[in-house]
DNA sequence: TAGAAGATAGGA
DNA sequence: CCTATCTTCTAG
């Protein structure tokens, strides 16, 4: 039994460009430690002068240094000053591309899944948003820069995906959650969700400030 | 050094 | 619908 022609199909994958690894992981358990998310919701990044809506758009910085770094690196950072979202890093090295983990439905370590996420109010709630993933899978930022493998027997990384052995159903794309920089804002339809899944997050126009008026 | 925006969540 | 929350980035 050859125990790495899966793990090289992982990393086959993550070798392609942003656009083409999202919709592929859909269906895939994301693993952190003993809580399993069967990704719902992703979206794609792409890099340095190429994505408005792109962390990586004007260059490394001290935060997204990590989306420089070779495919199936994590890219973890503070959104809102609150919450910690997760990217995995895809495509050729230095590219700084990858795929946002917006929601999913938690298929293992419900308990310790629930621990965590105090506020949700039915299981469809543990993960489904971002900021709620990451809470359910308890990153924190520490976690900016690890590695993912292949979810094989034996392997005892905290981080780990299972890629689907079955085929989906219809996958649903269109515009980013909450990105400003889209002309008319379907210009990057790089959402990619399952049609009709209960734990997908509910799509939002990016927020405009207004404090105190004109 | 200061100001504004940001890949959100939760509550009214 | 509104707001808490605070880091990161950009301009001056």
């Amino acid at each position: 039994m050859s125990a790495t022609s899966a793990d090289d199909s992982l990393a086959r994958l993550l070798a392609e460009p942003a656009l083409e690894v999202a919709p592929r992981l859909l269906g895939s358990v994301f693993w952190s430690g003993r809580v399993g998310v069967r990704l719902t919701e992703v979206e794609a990044y792409h890099g340095q002068g190429q994505d408005p809506g792109s962390h990586a758009h004007r260059g490394r910085s001290a935060r997204n240094g990590s989306m420089f770094e070779d495919a199936g690196t994590l890219y973890v950072y503070l959104s809102y000053g609150i919450h910690r979202c997760v990217n995995i890093v895809c495509g050729p090295e230095g590219y700084a591309s990858g795929v946002l983990l917006r929601a999913g439905e938690v298929v293992a370590g419900l308990d310790e899944a629930r621990s965590r996420r105090t506020t949700s109010r039915s299981p469809a709630d543990l993960a489904r948003g971002p900021g709620r993933l990451g809470s359910a899978l308890g990153i924190e930022l520490g976690d900016d820069g690890s590695r993912l493998v292949d979810d094989a027997p034996g392997q005892e990384a905290r981080f780990r995906l299972r890629l689907p052995s079955a085929p989906l159903g219809p996958v649903a794309a269109g515009p980013r959650v909450g990105v400003s920089g889209h002309a008319g804002g379907d210009a990057f339809p790089w959402r990619f969700s399952l049609e009709g899944d209960p734990t997908v997050s509910p799509y939002r126009a990016a927020v405009s400030r207004r404090r105190g008026g004109a």
